[in-house]
DNA sequence: CTTTCCAGTTCACTGGTTACA
DNA sequence: TTGTAACCAGTGAACTGGAAA
């Protein structure tokens, strides 16, 4: 690098004032004289300065940096949630520090989180999914912190902040649109069943079929190992083999319905007249891939959206009511009809 | 937020040792008596010490920050992208610092390279793609700045680090598999033309077509208002409107290419026998939806890391080589074949 | 007796802000 | 209206006092 940044000690020298009055000037103060913050002003905007956020941030105790700590930068999910945390957080003043894992199983989330206290972010949004017990660490962990935390994607505990799609109320949703629609033996396809999400939305079929007072049965049931289109496929291929009666699957999300339809059609089984598929997303692609998919939309931008103010809420809290009682904030899913189903 | 962050000088004092002390500790120097280094370690772990990046880096000048500049996170491309940048930034000691806008249009880059600068990064990734002119500001804002830049996705210009994948290759070896698949009358449905990419990618379709002696017919390209499937979609629905003749179309990326095969199957065409589609980028259901989708695939991923790792180098360079003359990194695409083509 | 090494300290400094004069 | 001094959290450089070469 060429030369050093332009400090406020050289504007100041330049305008032959303190770096007091300098500072006055770059904070809006308004005791400062008409023509010194005019001449000040000049300069600044001549010279190309710009005041050092980690002076600031070192002094005043608050960085405006938030840490995002994911999973599955590139899929589809997670940067969209992503990208609502962005663009909300550009909104509230916020910039983000990404910490993103190629893998859901994050070894050591005491180094991740200490890493990120280190570069003094007001506080965290934990936005890996639930699968297994990789949030076991939370209860020792988060309690010591002193900066508020907002967690993505699992079960609420109590004293923590959630925000999560309802899940269950998606599953409901779909399951109760293929009864309405006539469908009667429903076979669910569901996700790797570590993972909350796919329990809860499993749990949402399981119950709209009860209700309905639908046969639940095991053979209805498989499960993918991942949540890949490949998998949908190997899943509709196994169900088909096993079940021929079948009219109808709830698929775990959309890229194994993608699957699930391509199987289909290697049966010669007609979508939706033969067989009927609900997936769950609602990915760009699905209203245009043939048959159109009828999918369960979740709005993971506002999911992004308001994981940030909530967590912004928190930061801004006042000490004495530190630590907060926590909340559970649950985003409601919507169903889109296409053909598919 | 409860108490304050615990400090180098906490530790010190309960050490009973200097600040100076700590922080040879804390950096591994070896002038520290092993007996006084392990009762330290031991007080920073039980306290749970972090040191302060924010004043590391103040005084070192060096914030092993890099910015980087895009657009679209949630798109399939720029999250790709942001992954690989990510990853890379990981293995190299650096944290990423995002700003992603919802527009490709940047209004304002000199605020937001001003932003960045103000959190010290160390350098910035540019991942705007080139649109119209909004690239005319880096000749006049660059020079005078005093971090590297690297540049994605634009065509190199003099003194600038640019990353990007060969659109033009891409689209040759697209062209070139239609022909040497017997296709005679091939179509081009490519992107907004004010992308750079896109008429990369279309100058590939066109000295292709030119160098083996096919027609090259204005009414044979269409081209589409955004990138997506409801573009190809009507693109190709005025295609097959006015060109029945047509026997394979190379469409500029693969949402377009997906919206492009809902009107073929609309029109009762058969892909590919009847027609032949070909898309470019490999999204992850190209392989799964009907017909699977040959295209060309262009590793974002090894882009973005590609990107970090010359900002490293970059970053790293003796000052008296600075500024440096820049460098056009090139990376190919690869043709998938499918059954769409 | 001088030189070097060692463990550790002190001081100045990074770029800015708050409190006070 | 403006300047001065202290401070945020940490580090590089110079330095201290004593032991070993």
């Amino acid at each position: 690098m060429s030369q050093r940044r332009v400090t406020i000690v050289e504007i100041a020298k330049e305008a032959g004032v303190s770096a007091q009055t300098v500072s006055r000037v770059v904070n809006g103060r308004t005791n400062v004289a008409p023509e010194t913050r005019d001449k000040i002003q000049e300069i600044i905007d001549r010279r190309g300065y710009h005041p050092s956020r980690l002076a600031r941030s070192l002094l005043r105790g608050r960085s405006h940096t938030v840490g995002v700590v994911g999973y599955g930068l590139g899929l589809f999910g997670p940067s969209y949630t992503l990208a609502g945390i962005v663009r909300e957080a550009n909104k509230e003043g916020y910039s983000v520090l990404p910490n993103m894992s190629n893998e859901p199983e994050i070894e050591d989330p005491a180094r991740i989180i200490g890493e990120l206290i280190e570069y003094h972010v007001d506080g965290i949004i934990w936005a890996v999914p639930e699968i297994g017990n990789n949030h076991d660490w939370i209860e020792t962990v988060v309690p010591e912190q002193d900066i508020p935390f907002v967690f993505l994607s699992m079960e609420n505990r109590p004293n923590l902040t959630t925000v999560a799609i309802d899940n269950y109320a998606g599953g409901q949703m779909a399951t109760q649109h293929l009864i309405d629609k006539g469908h009667r033996r429903i076979g669910l396809l569901k996700g790797p069943s570590d993972w909350w999400e796919a329990r809860e939305r499993a749990r949402g079929w399981y119950d709209t079929m009860q209700a309905n007072g639908l046969t639940v049965d095991e053979n209805l049931v498989l499960q993918g190992d991942d949540w890949s289109a490949a998998a949908g496929e190997r899943c509709m291929r196994e169900l088909l083999e096993k079940e021929r009666e079948i009219d109808a699957v709830f698929v775990g999300n959309d890229s194994m319905a993608i699957g699930a339809l391509k199987t289909a059609r290697e049966f010669g089984l007609k979508v939706p007249d033969d067989i009927a598929v609900l997936g769950f997303d609602d990915v760009p692609e699905a209203a245009y891939i043939y048959p159109s998919l009828t999918t369960v939309q979740q709005n993971l931008t506002s999911l992004g959206c308001r994981a940030l103010s909530e967590l912004d809420r928190l930061i801004n809290v006042d000490d004495a009511d530190w630590p907060s009682s926590g909340e559970a904030i649950v985003i409601q899913p919507q169903l889109i009809v296409r053909e598919s189903a």
